[in-house]
RNA sequence: GCGCCCUUAGCUCAACCGGAUAGAGCAACUGCCUUCUAAGCAGUAGGUUGGAGGUUCGAGUCCUCCAGGGCGCGCCA
């Protein structure tokens, strides 16, 4: 590749300082140059709407100071237009040149323009959540597939990043099975269990998926039984025998069930960890919180008050003790905290929850900071997420109105891509193992791309039809549009069918000079944008903003590829160049799906 | 009762710090497969942004009130 350094402004950021130092030289705030991509592309490509902010300022007319601005950029090379519009908007055309000249910037970066402003720093993300003895279930999904999108988009931009599975496995549901096992008398036969036997871990994973909501129902009833489970919560976190060697057991055979899952969504943790994992900090971190006045006895339990006077709703304290001496996940998540700034020394610790525990959080993160049970440094950040709905509105459910398996959800997805690849006679040239390969990377395509392109905090609705249409704005659309471009590459490089190294290309195609022409230029100017987009949604925690853009550059890439001739292109020059365009569309899409958490077939 | 959130096209959703004519997808309608994958492209139609005030040169966005919906509020997670 032809040399240039890292790429450290987007093309609206270059042309802001361009803008700004215009409103400097007038003795203007810099900061009114900011420039953004026009909202009226028919008129300009960009737009600066600092004018009219500056007409206070200034005591001016707004249209005046556009004139002058204008004045000061007239001339300058790498706009080819520059005119004010309505009552003083800024409207900005960059030369073509100019923007090919960028574009091969951002093709040299190794994070094509994306700053890499997590300088190494360590974050941690807590986006999993299933308890144990529990089948996965639909509300399991957008904690996975939005905190593993954060946790991807994170460490591209430099950030050392360690997701945690951090199951429940230390709560008042333990308790219920482990004291029914015990008082059916099914402790030797549970605990005689080969954790090496996949089919003794499913039978016993079946066994609980029947008993727990039994259980559970029999403890709503019949407050004994509940209190024995209470009872059995609290000998399990004094790790007595055998209710704690139940838990383990029953934490072991859980975990290939979770595993499992997790594989099938293609969603990685770095840590497998669990609420009773940090058991032994809770004890001395109470301790100390008592010494220091913080932790109080309040009704028979220990809590620590997390008021404040300035308070306008309720804020109730965060329980570290109930009155039984059991623990709640206040207790543990605190101690987790503890535990995770010991031994990761995090910058952030981000927690993908649902909305609904958006209190729970605030009296966590109040409880933190007072106890200085953490560094005031560590940012504590609650990304919470909406509610999952199903096409009536309500929270999703089956058609009988329980709880949906997330494998089932999958399998579901699953078999939609399946139905319609072969409805597409595509795939018929494919053997059984790619075809099953490509439904699933389709039908994950489909459930992750549905879910990221929505807000994280609004809740959504969940309509595996539409999702799976394959038309308009889903992930087989993004998938599909990838797959063209690859297979326009693979034809350009006269490789057969073997796999193509997309690298070597794109070094080949960005080594000789690009020139763009007027079918290019709104592709180009969208791949321009990448490194914005990108930004918006780091900053927010927000995916839904690479996801938009992914579609956007998805569609600007189909409307290229109608209109204009790549590999049919005469002039070779043209043609070259074209084809750069389309490889670093290629890696644009491919970065931001991976973003998404969403891979690419090789064709479909 | 207290508090938080939401209401944008028939349906599902966007709109970065308040900016021009509020954008997409689906559904409807019209074109386009002897150039590279039509799961596509180009186009038409569809809106008093729940309602009423206010701030502002400018409001879907900020403030107040009202209507409708959702959620949370001490020993579950």
């Amino acid at each position: 590749m032809k040399g240039f350094g890292f790429m450290t402004r987007s093309l609206v950021e270059k042309l802001s300082d361009v803008v700004g130092a215009a409103f400097s030289a007038r003795d203007l705030p810099a900061d009114l140059g900011a420039v953004r991509v026009s909202d009226r592309p028919d008129l300009a490509q960009f737009q600066c709407n600092g004018a009219m902010a500056a007409a206070k300022i200034a005591g001016k007319a707004p249209r005046d100071i556009a004139n002058d601005i204008v004045g000061t950029l007239a001339g300058h090379g790498d706009l080819s237009r520059v005119d004010i519009a309505g009552p003083g908007f800024i409207n900005l055309d960059v030369t073509d040149d100019y923007l090919a000249a960028h574009l091969r910037d951002m093709a040299g970066d190794s994070h094509l323009g994306v700053p890499q402003s997590g300088s190494g720093q360590t974050v941690v993300l807590d986006y999993g959540g299933p308890n144990i003895a529990k089948p996965m279930h639909v509300g399991h999904l957008r904690s996975a597939i939005i905190g593993d999108s954060l946790r991807l988009m994170m460490r591209y931009a430099g950030f050392k990043t360690l997701g945690d599975v951090h199951m429940g496995d230390w709560g008042t549901h333990m308790g219920m099975i482990v004291s029914e096992f015990i008082r059916t008398g099914a402790t030797d036969r549970i605990l005689g269990i080969d954790l090496e036997d996949e089919e003794q871990i499913d039978a016993l994973m079946g066994e609980l998926g029947v008993m727990y909501p039994q259980i559970a129902a029999a403890c709503k009833e019949d407050p004994a039984r509940k209190e024995e489970a209470l009872a059995a919560t609290v000998k399990i976190q004094n790790k007595e025998s055998p209710y704690f060697d139940l838990l383990q057991l029953i934490r072991k055979a859980s975990v290939n069930g979770m595993r499992r899952n997790y594989a099938l969504l293609g969603v990685h943790f770095d840590l497998w960890k669990g609420e009773a994992d940090v058991h032994d900090l809770i004890a001395p971190m109470v301790a100390d919180l008592k010494a220091k006045k913080l932790a109080v006895e309040s009704d028979g339990a220990t809590v620590i008050p997390v008021k404040r006077d300035d308070d306008k709703k309720e804020m109730p304290p965060l329980i570290l003790y109930k009155r039984d001496g059991g623990v709640m996940y206040g207790t543990t998540d605190l101690a987790t905290i503890v535990e995770r700034v010991s031994l990761y020394d995090p910058a952030r610790i981000i927690y993908v929850v649902d909305q609904r525990q958006h209190l729970h959080f605030e009296q966590l993160f109040r409880a933190a900071m007072a106890g200085a049970v953490t560094r005031p440094d560590v940012a504590l950040f609650f990304a919470g997420f909406g509610t999952m709905n199903g096409t009536d509105g309500k929270p999703f459910k089956t058609r009988a109105g329980g709880v949906m398996k997330l494998e089932d959800l999958i399998a579901m997805a699953l078999d939609k891509a399946r139905e319609r690849l072969d409805e597409a006679a595509l795939a018929q040239d494919m053997d059984e193992a790619e075809k099953n390969d490509v439904a699933h990377k389709v039908a994950i395509a489909a459930i992750k791309f549905a879910d990221l392109q929505n807000q994280r905090t609004s809740d959504y609705v969940f309509d595996l039809d539409r999702f799976a249409a394959f038309e308009g704005k889903t992930g087989p659309y993004m998938l599909y549009q990838a797959v063209r471009i690859k297979s326009l590459l693979r034809k350009a490089y006269v490789t057969n069918d073997i796999d193509i190294d997309i690298d070597t290309m794109f070094r080949d195609l960005w080594n000789n000079d690009v020139s763009l022409r007027e079918g290019d230029r709104s592709l180009a100017l969208q791949l321009a944008q990448f490194s914005d987009a990108f930004d918006a949604a780091l900053r927010h925690y927000m995916p839904h903003h690479l996801a938009e853009y992914g579609y956007q550059l998805a569609n600007s890439f189909s409307s290229f590829y109608a209109n204009c001739h790549i590999l049919s292109e005469d002039d070779p020059a043209i043609r070259q160049s074209r084809l750069a365009l389309c490889v670093l569309t290629y890696k644009v899409l491919e970065t931001t799906l991976a973003m998404l958490g969403i891979a690419i077939p090789r064709r479909m």
